[in-house]
DNA sequence: TTGTAAGCGTTATCAC
DNA sequence: GTGATAACGCTTACAA
């Protein structure tokens, strides 16, 4: 079995008490019994049990982390951040996924807390959930934090993206690269936090004067997730959205995507059809998936700035764990519009300006 | 406070002993006092704390799961499935990002054991480490099952692919299309299972008796990674070196990518340069990714079959948590290669055929 | 069928 | 400075 401070104890002829204060290096105990200890302690290969300790005082150093669909890109850089930044702060990460379903998020967080974590990071919107059951299903008893895309109706603490900035900066950019004809395509799958990005859009176009309420939007089927959450989409519908767009589009000059997958689908179809990127049509995603980087060409896209998020949050966590309260907060974090080739002046422009 | 087993005893003027048996069902207590208190803890909101319970039985219904770079979708959805799996054996998973490195797997191993997991499984190859280092270091206390691409040349638990057979019936499978000039392009980065993939390639090229040895094989920079573990390539360095590759091997029909990254790197690339997949060059991947599935064609690629991989590494570790041994023990499982629009029978073979 | 009591490995509160 | 001793919340012989 493994080793125990009463070993230690045992062996150095001295007390459990001393053992784990010297461990602990408790300036009670004098420094020659503390080297002592440790020293045993290392040549036993002594490992605190981290169980026996929780259980007495009430903090096992692991924090929960619930979310949906951790195949998403943007899920899994979520979670290998803030695996990275609760093990700099001495804390383990216990995951689970929700599948983006409320109310096993409020089992997973149970069962969590059953297991003793120390604070909770929920990352997911539960758009078909009324205030009122998010409010009584979701009273954990441990310090909590939401993340993601939308804030959420109710108070708590969470950190989330505002989403519309972004837009309105590709907006922005593609205005003064001389586009007028902007449109933005999506795909409205479940869950999907499309308002915010959709109000972006609106909103950037109103102040420039230019059409893009309800019929700057264009709307692709969503595909369908397979038993592993997987999206896949079927290419050949959109293949043929896309050649509808056009035709119906001939004026259009850029497009906006509501999602990296959707902008890189949309991207190789323009291609395959003769339509040279940014030459002819300028396109721009969302998300910041590391895929837009090496795309061809590589993808102006909104990107998410993760790590700021998991930080924020950590840290947010970390407070309201150490102070044990867990009063509303929030916390916005700015999208950014990152430019890369796929966006560029328009033609008409080009021709224009002279050399 | 939490309600303890206590509180209800209390209530319910009887014992400890008594509640703790009733909410476990034991046969040994009367059907109405299990009912009684179970409604009694119902009523008070009882949880068990899991950590109590470890303490005294040593069992913490946590498992443990190391491994490289969440980030990358092989990982993540191995993470996924994981998590499914475990949850519905009533077990937590806690996770760790190793870096693909050995001492932080080490160190994190270590961690979780600490933090009470009853077994672990850790997925990665450690290929700059030797056998020896690999015996002494990874000499941990709890069950264990290395999951990965590669075979761990030690005795232990391990689940891993068969990369090579998957390899070989994409060889076999573009030869019966009727390709000769077959060639493999890979990027040599770090951690990569690059020999098993290669030795089929070897093998499968050997016994059709085609030019498949090193010379079949076409390198590619593999890029840098940013702090994050993402992985950027240079793609007009790549760009240029599938245009270079074209031009000394103009009777190339058909290309086996080394992973699918590269293959829709490639993909893209070829596409650009105006060279038609499949009718031009065959174009084949490895991994089974998403993206795989609408990239346009849609890639033929070598699936790795996570979810069986998973069950199998997390039946074994069950089995040996449950006797408590970890005797050395292998399983393999397939890749298979799985036909999508990227390949094709070859041009000359299309024209002889009449129609 | 139920209750008593010991113990899991640690920390914390007292005395000494 | 150090050593008993009582928790922490639960399980499990052993008694009753």
């Amino acid at each position: 079995m493994a080793v125990t401070i009463y070993d230690i104890a045992e062996v150095l002829e001295t007390s459990r008490s001393t053992v784990s204060r010297a461990l602990r290096n408790d300036s009670k105990i004098a420094l020659a019994t503390r080297k002592r200890v440790k020293k045993q302690a290392l040549e036993m290969g002594y490992r605190p049990n981290l169980l026996a300790r929780a259980l007495v005082n009430g903090k096992t150093q692991t924090i929960g982390f619930l979310t949906g669909s951790v195949i998403l890109e943007v899920t899994s850089a979520t979670m290998a951040k803030l695996g990275d930044i609760a093990r700099e702060g001495g804390y383990g990460v216990h995951m689970a996924d929700t599948k983006g379903e409320l109310d096993l998020t409020v089992k997973q967080a149970h069962e969590l807390i059953a297991r003793g974590v120390d604070g909770l990071i929920i990352r997911g919107c539960f758009p078909e959930a009324t205030v009122e059951q998010l409010q009584t299903e979701l009273d954990f008893s441990v310090p909590t934090v939401f993340i993601g895309g939308v804030r959420m109706p109710l108070p708590c603490q969470q950190v989330y993206y505002d989403q519309a900035i972004g837009v309105k900066q590709a907006v922005d950019s593609l205005y003064e690269l001389g586009h007028r004809q902007i449109h933005m395509f999506f795909m409205p799958w479940k869950g999907w936090e499309k308002e915010t990005r959709f109000s972006g859009f609106y909103e950037a176009m109103a102040e420039r004067g230019l059409d893009g309420g309800r019929e700057g939007l264009y709307e692709f089927p969503p595909g369908h997730l397979d038993e592993d959450g997987h999206r896949f989409f079927d290419i050949d519908v959109c293949f043929s959205r896309t050649k509808k767009f056009l035709k119906s589009h001939p004026d259009c000059t850029a497009i906006l995507c509501s999602d990296d997958k959707l902008a890189l689908l949309v991207l190789s179809h323009l291609v395959h059809m003769g339509v040279r990127v940014p030459e002819d049509i300028s396109v721009v995603g969302f998300d910041g998936m590391a895929a837009t980087a090496y795309s061809l060409p590589p993808l102006s896209t909104v990107v998410l700035p993760i790590g700021e998020m998991v930080h924020t949050a950590f840290d947010l966590l970390m407070d309201s764990m150490k102070n044990n309260n867990n009063q509303p907060k929030e916390v916005v974090i700015p999208s950014k519009f990152l430019v890369r080739r796929s966006a560029e002046q328009v033609r008409i422009r080009k021709e224009v300006t002279p050399g």
